[in-house]
RNA sequence: GCUGAUGUAGCUCAGUAGGUAGAGCGCAUCCUUGGUAAGGAUGAGGUCGCCGGUUCAAAUCCGGCCAUCAGCUCCA
């Protein structure tokens, strides 16, 4: 047979496995192999070849590869797990990003003190570098196995596969799970491993379910990338903006006001002040007009867009929401049928259109109370809220010009790199009742989306049942600290609600017909950006962001008058200035002032009083030297003024 | 909402055989006027998350609630 290996094609014997080739290239290819991409399918290395085909050896470096020993280590996982706990009872466990968990049933919850001894347990099996062996069996005999080992969760598993596919068990010494694979030849390849946490997780992912106990964890083919995984993660952490926010005084909570209601403090709110002038300014000059609506409305608004029937329990309501008699009132949730009204307020033509109407929007959700999360969930958030009114011709054009000015925005921020877009669609099956409109509408809006994804050259996931209920989504996502994602930003094509509230337009022809209507952000929420920037720059703000941009020090008293002078003039200039005239020594000063990061520090002693200048630092400890005032603002400004990220 | 963990001074945390509390940082006052990441002294500051129970006695044991953290579910 002929295989196509990355460097050119060669013949081997028929029924040679990967291993077998990879030895033939190269001894230490052979050592390092994990696993086999045969025509971009991943195999084990021992599976039979049998015909011509491209094949790629994997080492440790390919993302599948790490898949594999991972979904492998979560075998180790659960026979150690079934060792110490024989009636833990096996629910699943694959790969995921980073690591790998396994989901059992038991009647007392795991500690952190069984990880360790889970842990221990996993070494012995390591040792004893058992083959994993594969072996498939007819359905009927597949959950007669599993109910005799009493896995009651595998059998249901079993049991929900379509008649035809093949069920397979993997084997390793006395353990043996039910499991599609591949997976590593044997256990004692599993050599860096650490479970990290034990968690709970319903049993298929429904909250109808019971809920199992999870453990985490995570394998590495080397000691010392796991090592450097987990330092990794530690360095991450300290980035996390829920503590770096509290210390460095951007936010703060108060058991007494509530959960998911958190307060910004002055750092905070200039932060956010700052991106707020910034995207009005930046969507004035795209032809924005700006509306300023009410933050609540009577119940029947909400009928009428749907939001009374779909998301009652997520709205705060004021008043019995079940009295029709007396008037009852709910905030808002969202922004859309009160900018609605803007448009809605006399007849509009064609020519009136695109209509692009922006907000500075504040929104109140209720929800659940273990979603909350520092600044990234909370119960009351301002978003850049926008909706477009549009003709059909008019949709494509529209929605490029949304996605570039949050592309703009996300990149002047510096997020755009970390970010992914995800195409969320509706589920065809809509078993909750989620989805408003007909099949045709959905199918409609979705196709003309994805066409005009496609056509922008938009690299998109796509996520179903992730859709609005009233239309489909672009959602860009960014990722915490964590490794959790969450929306950023979010352009929507909505075909329901406009004709829910009856919006229409004259067109040239004298007919009135039904506007499209893209909802959109420019830079989404404003509590969840200041969160990620925090964490992508660590509290170290760019200097146009920074809340507090510069602060002058003295080294004496003789220098105050002249400190007082210096920090009038860069006021002078707009920019947010302290002085520092405490009675500490000058490396006291520069050591609060690089701890709260601020950009530059001016230090004023006795030579810089007498020559009338000033001598600049930076927060990364580089001292730039002695300049002119003037020099220094000029330097500032021209810093500001570029949005730069250094 | 669910599972688990946590809650002691403004912050970070000590306080296991139940006997009404400690440290560092911060804050205040005083001394020190110094040259780029921590000068020194003194002092103030706590219903030990809240409510109830057990006990002669509870920060410590038990129950309920509130809040925080991680994960699950949810996220218009």
């Amino acid at each position: 047979m002929i295989i196509t290996l990355k460097n050119g094609s060669r013949e081997f014997e028929n029924g040679m496995n990967a291993l077998d080739i990879a030895g033939q290239l190269s001894q230490d290819l052979k050592k390092q192999a994990i696993c086999a991409r045969v025509n971009g399918e991943i195999w084990e290395l021992a599976k039979p070849i049998n015909q011509d085909c491209t094949l790629e050896i994997l080492t440790f470096e390919d993302d599948d590869a790490k898949k594999v020993l991972r979904h492998t280590a979560s075998h180790v996982l659960a026979q150690a797990v079934k060792k110490l706990r024989p009636d833990a009872k096996l629910a699943i466990g694959p790969a995921i990003d980073n690591g790998f968990y396994y989901d059992f049933d038991v009647d007392e919850p795991f500690t952190p003190d069984f990880l360790a001894a889970v842990e221990k347990e996993m070494k012995n099996i390591i040792k004893r570098n058992d083959r994993l062996e594969r072996f498939e069996l007819p359905r009927a005999e597949a959950i007669a196995l599993m109910e005799e080992k009493g896995e009651p969760y595998k059998v249901e598993l079993i049991q929900d596969l379509p008649e035809d596919a093949v069920i397979s068990f993997y084997r390793q010494g006395d353990f043996v799970d039910l499991c599609a694979g591949p997976h590593l030849p044997s256990t004692g390849k599993v050599k860096a491993y650490k479970l990290t946490s034990i968690a709970g997780a319903y049993w298929r992912g429904s909250e109808k379910n019971k809920m199992l106990q999870r453990i985490y964890g995570t394998a590495f083919f080397a000691k010392e990338d796991l090592d450097a995984y987990i330092k990794a993660q530690e360095e991450a952490l300290k980035r996390d903006h829920n503590k770096l926010g509290r210390e460095l005084e951007y936010f703060t909570t108060v058991d007494v006001i509530g959960q998911g209601l958190p307060i910004l403090l002055p750092k905070g709110s200039r932060v956010i002040q700052l991106l707020q002038r910034w995207v009005e300014d930046t969507e004035q000059k795209k032809g924005y007009l700006l509306t300023k609506t009410p933050l609540m409305a009577k119940r029947e608004l909400y009928k009428i867009s749907g939001h009374w029937d779909h998301y009652l329990d997520g709205m705060f309501i004021l008043g019995d929401p079940h009295d029709e008699e007396k008037e009852c009132f709910a905030l808002r949730p969202m922004t859309c049928p009160f900018q609605y009204q803007v448009y809605l307020n006399r007849q509009r033509s064609y020519r009136d259109l695109p209509m692009r109407l922006g907000e500075t929007s504040t929104l109140f959700r209720n929800e659940d109370s273990g979603e909350m999360h520092g600044l990234i969930r909370v119960r009351q958030f301002t978003i850049s809220e926008g909706h477009l009114v549009l003709r059909p011709d008019q949709l494509e054009e529209e929605f490029r010009g949304c996605l570039e000015l949050a592309k703009y925005m996300l990149s002047t921020v510096g997020m755009l790199e970390n970010c992914t877009f995800r195409f969320s669609q509706w589920d065809p099956e809509n078993p909750k009742g989620k989805y408003e409109g007909t099949k045709e509408q959905w199918e409609e809006a979705q196709a003309v989306m994805g066409k005009i994804l496609d056509n922008l050259g938009v690299n998109y996931s796509i996520g179903i049942d992730e859709a609005a209920f009233y239309g489909p989504k672009l959602d860009i996502q960014y990722k915490n600290v964590f490794g959790k994602e969450d929306t950023i930003v979010t352009i929507q094509i909505d075909m329901l609600l406009a004709e829910k509230f009856g919006m229409e337009y004259v067109d040239a022809d004298g007919q009135k017909k039904r506007p499209y209507i893209i909802h959109r952000t420019s830079l989404g929420c404003y509590e969840r950006t200041l969160a990620y920037l925090i964490e992508r720059y660590a509290g170290a703000f760019p200097l146009w962001l920074a809340p507090e941009q510069v602060r002058v020090l003295t080294i004496t008293e003789r220098a105050d008058d002249a400190a007082r002078k210096v920090q009038a003039m860069l006021q002078e200039q707009g920019m947010r200035v302290e002085i520092d005239l405490r009675n500490e020594k000058i490396g006291f000063k520069v050591r609060e002032a690089v701890t709260q990061k601020i950009p530059y520090m001016l230090v004023l002693g006795d030579k810089e009083v007498e020559e009338g200048t000033v001598n600049v630092r930076t927060r990364k400890g580089e001292v730039i030297g002695t300049m002119k005032v003037e020099e220094a603002i000029a330097m500032f400004l021209k810093e500001i003024e570029s949005k730069e990220i250094k």
